[in-house]
Order: C-alpha cells, then structure tokens, then sequence
DNA sequence: AGTAGGACCTGGTGGC
DNA sequence: TGCCACCAGGTCCTAC
C-alpha cells in the first residue's frame, strides 16, 4: 500500500496521539516481524520507553522513543498502524501489539505479513538494509531536475524501474510511478537514458504533483491502506490510469491498457504515452 | 552494472 | 452461482 504519501499520512494521523505515550509491553504474534534485535530483546528493550517524535523517510514510518531508540516500521504491501482502546477488537491478522499506558494500544496489523520493524539506537541504524543509500526525498530541495536527469542519464532499462527505485528516489511505489508518467505523457517502458530534456522536466513536475496531490487527499486506498484511525484516503478517486484498464484515458479517451514493465503491472495510455517517444508529450 | 525472476504471505477479483 | 487462476501498493536474494 504505503508509497510516501500513505505513510506521511500515517504519520500525521498518528504524532498527535502516540506522543507522550509510554510503552508498557508488546505482545509478539508472528515474530518474523520483528527483524532487529532477536524478538524477546526486542521486548525487553522497548517496555518502558516513550515516544518522543514521528519521522518518515521514503516509505519508513521511524518512531523515536526515549533512551535515544527508535522504532523503524516499514508497513509494505498491506501493513497497517492502529491506535486503539485496550480492550478493543484485535484482528486475528495482528502481527505485533503495543501496551499504551492511559488504556491505549498500537495494533501493527499485516494481512501479507510483509511488514517488517528494527529496534535500533544510533549506532545500528545500518541494521535496516532499506534504510542504507535511500535516495533523495520527492519534495525536497535537492530533487531538482538536474537531479532526475542524472538519475536517468545512459539507463537502458525502463524509466519506470529507476522511479522504482529507493536509492535513487525514496517514496515513489507503483501507483504514482504510472500516475506521474502518464501525467508526463512518457511511456513507462522506454529506456531511462532516452528521455528528452524537456520530458524530464515534465516527469519531474509531475512526481512531485501526484505526490503532493496523494498527501492532500490523504492516500490512496486501493484495498487495505488506511491512517492511524482507520479512515481511508482518497486519491484513488483522482486516479488517471492506474487499475483503469479499458477505462477512457481521461485526457483523449483512448482505453487504458495494463502491461508490464520493471516486473510491475503497469498502466498507461496509448494516446497520450507513445512507446516510441516522440517527445510530443501529452496533447491538450 | 543493471535487470529479470522468484520468494515472502494471504485474500480479493475477474473470467469462464 | 461457483470455482480457480491470477493479481496485489514492496523489498530482498539469486541468477544472468
């Protein structure tokens, strides 16, 4: 589920109520969720500690407790962060259960059980591999079009691919990869390094739209994806070309097709993305 | 170097 | 209606 705006989402909805907290215990209900340390240190190590701030780097949620700790939690495919009652309801798809005090709970729910969550002070950061050589944040200064340029230059792999790719960009997942190409009227599958410069100009306006647009409408909830409160996104509404396939393309009608590209299942537009590249881009 | 393919899990959906 | 491939928003490992 959770590309970055999903899991800034998460964050938003979350720092106002898990600050403060102390944690009294955690309840481990399939341990291969708990990757660093061992599951019964891991335990031993959180009780008693609080939470101070919630950060996010591409797609990590980083929950920074007292004691200099910090609790990095990747949500994957269908993870989903609960703050809850004690007493409430525990899905039988509860991997991971956090004891609040004041009656609270954090319920780490993972139907895929993909989920993944490091323990780690200062010194062990290097514990989380998807944390080493993240790349440069969409929205940030340093994404610059010369940026994007160098990123793609002499690829002969799909451009799709290097979005895709964490060490290069942190955040960006499949939904918004096909909705920021489609926007820049680029087909997903032509090789990185063939992009003119005007299209990477147009491909890097349209990553930081769709995913300033994603976080203003709080997400997309394709399936499972919901904030700290369970409440859905809705920017699957506002969605151009991905899951639309046979739809009319909402710019010249042309049905939307799905094939697959850097492994993903991918939708495009024939009109509007042509495989070739003429660099005509996307016609008004 | 970079990319493709399988693995990790389980549930929902589309097509027959 | 019912069944069953196929598909799923992510990352890691291995093999080319």
């Amino acid at each position: 589920m959770p590309e970055l705006p999903e899991v800034e989402t998460v964050r938003r909805s979350l720092l106002p109520k898990l600050a403060g907290h102390t944690i009294t215990g955690v309840e481990i209900f399939w341990p291969r969720a708990v990757r660093y340390p061992e599951p019964e240190a891991f335990a031993a190590a959180i009780r008693g500690r609080r939470v101070e701030d919630l950060e996010r780097r591409g797609k990590h949620l980083i929950i920074h407790l007292s004691g200099e700790q910090s609790l990095v939690v990747h949500l994957r495919m269908t993870g989903r962060l609960l703050y809850r009652d004690e007493g409430d309801e525990v899905s039988p798809y509860t991997t991971v259960l956090f004891h609040l005090d004041g009656g609270k709970a954090l319920h780490f729910v993972d139907v895929r059980k993909f989920g993944a969550m490091h323990l780690v002070c200062a010194e062990e950061w290097d514990q989380v591999q998807s944390l080493r050589g993240l790349g440069v944040e969409p929205l940030s200064e340093e994404f610059t079009p010369a940026y994007l340029a160098a990123m793609l230059e002499g690829g002969r792999g799909p451009v799709k691919g290097r979005l895709l790719n964490q060490q290069r960009i942190a955040g960006l997942g499949n939904i918004y990869a096909d909705e920021a190409l489609h926007r820049a009227g680029i087909f997903p599958g032509r090789p990185a390094g063939s992009l003119s410069p005007v299209e990477v100009e147009r491909l890097h306006a349209a990553i930081r739209e769709v995913i300033a647009e994603g976080l203003a409408h709080r997400g997309t909830s394709v399936r499972d994806y919901v904030d700290g409160d369970g409440r859905a996104g809705a920017f699957q509404e506002r969605l151009r070309v991905y899951r639309r396939t046979g739809r009319p393309c909402l710019r010249c009608a042309t049905p939307i097709r799905r094939t697959v590209v850097a492994g993903r299942g991918t939708f495009y537009c024939p009109q509007c993305q042509e495989e070739t590249g003429t660099g005509a881009g996307p016609q008004e």
